[in-house]
RNA sequence: GGUUCGGUAGCUCAGCUGGAUAGAGCAACAGCCUUCUAAGCUGUGGGUCCCGGGUUCGAAUCCCGGCCGAAUCACCA
């Protein structure tokens, strides 16, 4: 809600009260963007009224669009009424003072502090191989969400869980230690997690080879998987690594060094960050414990063969497992710990987990147990469920090697747009090979992100690497060549910005101006609604309009100083926000390209 | 089979809390750089909004029934 549909709706009220009798809500009131077809600002549906006002929708929207322009602080210059459709012309002095304000606001967009804290917890990723593009989509996703709600007045604070125990784990261990000869990432010159992936895809060779042995000596299939000796021992490594072997205990250590070594460059080059890292080695006991504690208090049961279940039934889903018969837990366990801890850490209004949609079931069981544990914000979690990313064959499989792996696509978008900028780059005479390298970088990591980020989250998205991502058109490049325009023209204005009431303003100003007032209520929906896609969105149309504005119209040469005055403001509020729309996103503006 | 989500131009996607003639980008074609950065701007062609009913002044949008696709319903994470 803005000023001019508060001020309109007000209006509108008042209108129709005093023409027809009719009580309204000012929120009832429907206002929308004029169609380019009809002259106009902003457009008022009279459908509503016209029922009881017993007149002919084109009456009634004379006679509103009669009182509003004689209104004494009427902000109606003129209007048209088609149909049932009122279109407004909005004065320009209250366009030029909306500008003023714009300009003026250092915090524009932003929400005062609502002082309540959100935990968004992202990336999670398991320790057995590098982050892949499904990986990046939920990073980009994740820090977003957190930028996003930050700019809607949350204190928030970003987590990430690491899956650094398991079967998965163990498999690299173990064909590291049989194949390895010692490998480390010095010796091999590999980064550390593309290192342990490597071995992650060994193990899966050598097993395949001897299932494949195994059946053809005439053993089922089913049985020769849990009789492959390399799975025997898989299993046996992670049981020492449950009793805490030292060996075992060391080689793990070891092996996650390496491994974080390499996330940390890969988030570094992303540029996500998070606040509070926890471990799974480190919350599944926690886990267990809360579910021995529910257990005692009879709100699970113990099976004959002493596995540990919850009984979901009544609220329609099914049993649960919680612990094996052996003990050991299973994935929800640990989210039950690690849940728990966070609570401990920090006062958390609202928890977040950014995960994808294949854990829908899962989030729906993790609410309902901690709910039953007695944990307050059970009930109240988020599961910020997105899309795949899904390649022209289908689903990524990385025993297939079909997938795109994230550090390969950032570095080749980045030569990408190297190659891109080469020419253009060149013509600005004076950018040196390290402001060169700069915006390339901020460019390709830019149409990566852009990329990812404008579509629907919700929604499963295609990825083709046959086709390079695109630097023209709706992207992310497009976004920051709008705003490295507007700060070459920003840096030879030397006259001080400032504005005169009695400057006029065209069409294409007025379209600017209003698409700027739009940015907080943007900001809001797209907390509201979890959706980076409506910022980028936004961003591309207020860049677009920006573009056709300027390719129309001169502003440094512009020899009427108040109009010169006002697009300097114009140009300055428009970066001003392209730059932190796109913030929100996680992308960063180069001063030049 | 149950549940959830999706189906809009050749392709990738907006629009979906009901509003005017359904929009962008890419691809194709035609124009615009001695003028603030052409990664730009302008124009042309391109649609059974999956299908069928219903609700009403009005449906891509809401409801019901189909069809197609995805995910899920694990002692995997």
């Amino acid at each position: 809600m803005n000023q001019l549909e508060q001020i309109l709706q007000k209006q509108v009220k008042s209108a129709v009260n005093d023409l027809y009798g009719i009580e309204v809500e000012c929120s009832s009131v429907q206002l929308q963007k004029t169609k380019p077809a009809f002259e106009g600002n902003i457009t008022v549906v009279v459908f509503p009224y016209v029922k009881t006002a017993r007149k002919a929708p084109q009456a009634v929207a004379e006679e509103i669009g009669k009182y509003l322009s004689e209104l004494q602080e009427s902000i109606t210059l003129r209007y048209n009424a088609v149909q049932g459709f009122l279109n407004l012309v909005i004065t320009p002095d209250f366009w030029l003072k909306s500008l003023e304000e714009i300009y003026r606001d250092e915090t524009y967009g932003r929400l005062p502090q609502n002082g309540q804290l959100m935990m968004v917890e992202y990336s999670s990723p398991n320790t057995n191989k590098p982050l892949h593009l499904g990986h990046v989509r939920n990073n980009l996703l994740g820090y977003s969400i957190a930028k996003i709600q930050e700019a809607n007045g949350w204190q928030v604070v970003k987590t990430n869980i690491v899956n650094d125990r398991g079967i998965h784990i163990c498999k690299s261990m173990l064909a590291w230690q049989l194949f390895g000869n010692g490998e480390t990432p010095e010796s091999s010159g590999k980064k550390g997690d593309h290192l342990i992936g490597d071995y992650y895809v060994r193990f899966d060779i050598e097993y395949k080879k001897q299932i494949k042995q195994l059946t053809e000596q005439g053993m089922d299939e089913d049985t020769a998987k849990r009789e492959a000796p390399l799975m025997k021992q898989a299993q046996q490594m992670l049981l020492k690594w449950e009793q805490g072997d030292k060996e075992i205990r060391q080689l793990w250590e070891q092996m996650n060094s390496w491994v974080y070594a390499g996330f940390d460059e890969t988030y570094r080059t992303m540029g996500v960050s998070f606040d509070k890292i926890y471990y799974e080695s480190n919350t599944y006991l926690e886990g267990k414990k809360e579910v021995e504690r529910g257990l005692s208090e009879g709100k699970f049961y113990r099976r004959e063969d002493n596995s540990v279940w919850a009984d979901l039934r009544q609220d329609g889903l099914d049993e649960k497992l919680l612990l094996r018969q052996d003990g050991t837990s299973v994935y929800i366990t640990q989210d039950i710990g690690t849940a728990k801890l966070r609570y401990q850490d920090y006062p958390i209004d609202k928890m977040v987990y950014v995960v994808g949609n294949e854990q829908e079931y899962h989030f729906k069981v993790l609410s309902l147990l901690l709910d039953r544990l007695g944990f307050p914000f059970g009930k109240e979690l988020v599961h910020f469920s997105y899309g795949m990313v899904e390649l022209p064959n289908g689903k990524m499989k990385s025993r297939e090697g079909t997938v795109v792996d994230a550090d390969d696509l950032m570095q080749q978008m980045i030569a990408d747009a190297k190659e891109v900028s080469k020419d253009k780059v060149n013509k600005i005479t004076d950018i040196g090979q390290a402001e060169a390298d700069e915006i390339a970088r901020k460019v390709g990591l830019g149409a990566l992100k852009y990329f990812i980020l404008k579509v629907d989250p919700k929604k499963n998205m295609l990825f083709n690497p046959e086709e390079s991502i695109d630097f023209n058109g709706n992207t992310g490049p497009f976004i920051q060549y709008t705003y490295a325009r507007i700060k070459s023209i920003l840096r030879k204005n030397d006259t001080e910005i400032n504005i005169d009431a009695t400057t006029t303003v065209n069409d294409k100003e007025v379209s600017l101006i209003q698409m700027l007032t739009q940015y907080p209520q943007v900001v809001k929906q797209a907390g509201d609604e979890f959706s980076p896609a409506l910022i980028a969105n936004y961003t591309y149309q207020l860049a677009s309009e920006f573009n056709s504005f300027y390719h129309d119209y001169s502003i440094l040469n512009e020899t009427d100083k108040n109009i010169r005055q006002m697009r300097l403001m114009l140009a300055s509020s428009t970066a001003k926000v392209l730059s932190s729309a796109m913030a929100l996103l996680g992308i960063e503006m180069p001063e030049r390209m």
